[in-house]
DNA sequence: GCGGATCAC
DNA sequence: TATGGTGATCCGC
């Protein structure tokens, strides 16, 4: 029960969250949050604006709800078996990722990624420059916006180390001369008072904050300070150097300061560089320890993505930073989509993309005015073809054309419609799209007649853009040319065989039909019995993942090479062997060999869980028999395989009261892969102290870098090996080149896809070059003339019966007559 | 594909 | 005094 006072408090409170005032987020910090709120509070009471937040939060309010009641029907078993496919999801997922992330395999090779916004007025003018300077450490650098961008400096890290002081060294200048800022030149003199201005710079770090040490410097020590000269500076050769050295090149150049974070991937990077706003940067070393560290405590909210509704949401369930967060994970599968979910759990693990994917494709472009209130049809017709000009226009410059067009309008109260129409053939023009728009808004003004439309902003969007393989798709494909020829004729296309419809598919959703992954989702979900298969096949996380990237670019490579001239010496991505004077299709079969083939040596395969605890025997057969099933080297069963495995590795720790003992589990064969179980989370599933303990057991090193880790509670002793043997197929790599071993890992870890999309690949080949516009105009009159024929013999069948009906008729009458 | 909603900048 | 514009994505239908 409460009282008024507080439901209005609580009133209160909803309303400022949903406004924004959150102090979550970064530089909010030190706000007088009572003044701020009473002084809105005060100034929005009573306006239809105010009245319209009230009415969306108690729409977040009634979400809440609908989900504590979807939450209070979950059983406990439920949940249990959300724990387990949670704990499986997450082995699959945690490999996927790491396999694109070197730096997590040897540790020596980290990239190090940079996010860095600069405060800017002058964005336009200064963005250029701003611009110039981070092309040098990362020409691919990825400009998020005008004020922000993501670097991966890894590279020029390395040339870095090499580098001598004079090209580290920079003059500090503050006069107007922003031209020169190339190290090492000499600027024109400065007077002794500008230079006791000191840079902004070095007065932003706190002491505590620095961190210690740096894997890519070997003098720490004499390499975290710049050394200040008379009035020079002479950066060193660390991460933490060169973004201070991008940052003061900025300063000096654009007087403007800027922060930056440096972490293992974007999603860090961009919460350090929240850390030390306006003016300072932080850094999370590459290795787990650090990035569990920085994760632990870390507010939910600070994470790009988690916006003021999820985040209600989740406090709801209790779960305000990123150790609560993974600790919910399996309730979370049970409320969220799966999509939500992944996010979740890869904030909660600290992982995000090492890839900087260029800008994509535009999805859509739009205009939208907000105004004083506008009632009268005319006006707003008027206005609805002036925003589609300026749309036009826009469209234009990028030479875009679309298939959607959307109104958006906005009423006086705040509410907001969104209105779409999509054409079969693109539009671009003003009159094309104010064509759709006017009929859209027309539809609206009719509905609510005689009331008119008071609104207060409207908006124009195109969108479904086509790509490049619809527009050649189009070009090409017989439905393009019966389209623009014929509409009507287009649709008897809905007629065709399945296996001609697929030829009109384009590429994508033929991809995407066919895909591997998608196979494996629906065979996940069809398969609902089968609570340990695992789960490693998003497609969308998969595609947007690195290693499909990089999967995308093996394949690629691998067809292109299949194209390439004979004379070439090859070398198996798989086993490493070189196989010089071999033809083409010699090597491939090798590769498939080793890609099919036993490559597991017996005494080095997984470990039998016949060790473990568990005393589950049905449990032990299912995972002798995925054994057996995993020596065939089928992707598939791998990866059943490593789910029942997971579960079973989840069990180790699962009973109750009686936690495996090191002993145990250091039972296992010692060649077992680490990262098999060492990704586990130790713990329990019901018991709250194991969920205080999964954190700081969870995140275990890998190979590469166990050196520095302590021993774990459960876990067996780790061997550690200069060799770099791989964690999925345990076998000693013969080499010592940390990027073919981490590409012989990305394809022991998706044989099975590179398989599928090498199968995909051939197997479309010959099928697209040779179905000619010929033989479907072959098949389109076959068509036509059974159709004929067939409509021909029910016409016949029909007048024959009718017929037969009348002759009866008239005999049965005339009977009828004669006879009485 | 549509419409509402959320999120970022 | 009175609460932006643009683009992307997700989810349920």
């Amino acid at each position: 029960m409460h009282s008024t006072k507080e439901k209005n408090d609580n009133n209160k409170d909803d309303l400022l969250l949903r406004m924004g005032l959150n102090d979550n987020k970064a530089g909010m910090e030190g706000l007088d949050k009572e003044k701020i709120n009473k002084i809105i509070m005060e100034a929005t009471r009573g306006s239809k604006f105010y009245v319209n937040e009230l009415k969306k939060e108690k729409q977040v309010n009634q979400r809440i709800e609908n989900m504590m009641q979807q939450k209070a029907q979950i059983t406990s078993q439920q949940l249990r078996k959300a724990q387990l496919q949670s704990t499986s999801n997450y082995y699959a997922r945690r490999f996927g990722v790491r396999a694109a992330m070197p730096g997590f395999i040897a540790k020596r090779l980290c990239p190090q990624l940079t996010i860095v916004p600069p405060n800017f007025d002058k964005y336009q003018a200064v963005s250029r420059e701003v611009k110039e300077i981070l092309a040098d450490y990362d020409p691919n650098f990825m400009a998020m916006s005008l004020d922000e961008a993501y670097l991966n400096i890894t590279k020029h890290l390395q040339e870095r180390q090499n580098w001598p002081e004079d090209k580290r060294k920079y003059f500090i200048k503050t006069g107007n001369s922003l031209e020169n800022d190339k190290p090492g030149e000499e600027v024109n003199k400065v007077s002794e008072q500008e230079r006791s201005i000191p840079p902004l710079l070095f007065n932003d770090i706190p002491p505590d904050l620095h961190p210690q040490g740096n894997p890519f410097q070997a003098n720490s020590e004499e390499q975290n300070n710049p050394q200040i000269l008379q009035n020079a500076i002479v950066f060193g050769t660390s991460a933490e150097e060169a973004v201070k050295e991008i940052r003061f090149r900025i300063e000096q150049k654009t007087t403007l300061t800027a922060s930056a974070g440096i972490a293992p991937n974007t999603m860090l990077a961009k919460v350090c560089s929240d850390k030390n706003k306006p003016n300072g940067q932080y850094q999370i070393l590459p290795d787990r320890e650090a990035v569990m560290d920085f994760i632990k405590d870390l507010p939910i909210r600070k994470v790009s993505g988690i916006g003021k509704v999820t985040e209600k949401m989740l406090k709801a369930l209790g779960v305000i930073t990123c150790t609560e967060l993974y600790q919910q994970r399996a309730l979370l599968s049970l409320l969220f989509s799966e999509t939500s979910w992944h996010h979740f759990l890869h904030i909660s693990l600290g992982l995000g993309s090492t890839l900087l994917a260029r800008d994509g494709d535009r999805k859509s472009m739009s205009v939208e005015r907000t105004f004083s209130e506008m009632s009268k049809a005319e006006e707003q017709y008027s206005l609805c073809q002036e925003l589609c000009s300026e749309l036009a226009q826009d469209l234009q410059k990028e030479g875009l054309k679309g298939r959607t067009v959307t109104i958006k309008l906005k009423n006086v109260n705040f509410e907001v419609k969104t209105r779409a129409s999509t054409v079969s053939s693109v539009v671009s023009t003003a009159e094309e799209i104010f064509a759709i728009a006017k009929d859209l808004l027309r539809t609206e003004i009719d509905a609510d007649f005689p009331h008119p439309l008071r609104l207060r902003l409207m908006g124009v969007r195109l969108s479904s853009f086509p790509n490049e393989e619809d527009k050649k798709q189009q070009q090409r494909s017989i439905i393009g040319f019966l389209q623009a020829g014929n509409q009507a004729l287009s649709a008897t296309g809905h007629m065709l065989e399945k296996t001609d419809k697929d030829q009109f598919l384009k590429p994508l959703e033929m991809s995407q039909k066919k895909s591997f992954f998608d196979k494996k989702r629906s065979e996940r979900k069809w398969s609902q019995q089968d609570t340990f298969k695992c789960e490693a096949v998003d497609t969308q996380s998969l595609q947007t993942s690195d290693s499909f990237q990089v999967l995308k670019k093996m394949n690629e490579n691998l067809e292109t090479s299949e194209n390439s001239n004979k004379s070439q010496i090859f070398i198996c991505p798989v086993c490493f062997r070189e196989h010089g004077s071999i033809s083409l299709e010699a090597f491939n079969k090798h590769v498939d060999a080793c890609l099919n083939g036993p490559s597991i040596n017996e005494d080095r395969k997984m470990f039998s869980c016949s060790h473990a605890s568990s005393t589950e025997v049905n449990r032990k057969e299912n995972v002798h028999h995925s054994f057996s099933l995993r020596e065939k080297q089928d992707y598939e069963t791998h990866q059943k395989h490593s789910g029942i495995n997971s579960v079973d590795c989840a069990e180790l720790v699962e009973t109750k009261g009686n936690p495996p003992k090191a002993e145990s589990v250091g039972a296992l064969s010692d060649k077992h892969s680490k990262e098999e179980c060492a990704v586990f989370p130790r713990e329990s599933f019901n018991t709250e102290q194991h969920y205080q303990n999964s954190f700081s057991t969870v995140l275990l090193e890998d190979t590469g870098s166990s050196q520095q880790e302590s021993p774990q509670p459960y876990l067996p002793e780790v061997i550690i090996t200069q060799a770099l043997v791989c964690p999925i197929c345990n076998l000693e790599q013969k080499t010592s080149d940390l990027t073919l071993f981490n590409m012989h890992v990305d394809i022991c870890l998706n044989k099975g896809i590179i398989q599928e999309l090498r199968k995909d690949s051939l197997a479309n080949q010959p099928t697209k070059s040779t179905k000619s516009t010929g033989e479907f105009v072959v098949i389109f009159i076959l068509f036509y003339f059974i159709l004929f024929y067939f409509i021909l013999f029910y016409f016949i069948l029909f007048y024959f019966i009718l017929f037969h009906f009348i002759l009866f008729y008239f005999l049965f009458l005339f009977f009828n007559i004669y006879l009485f």
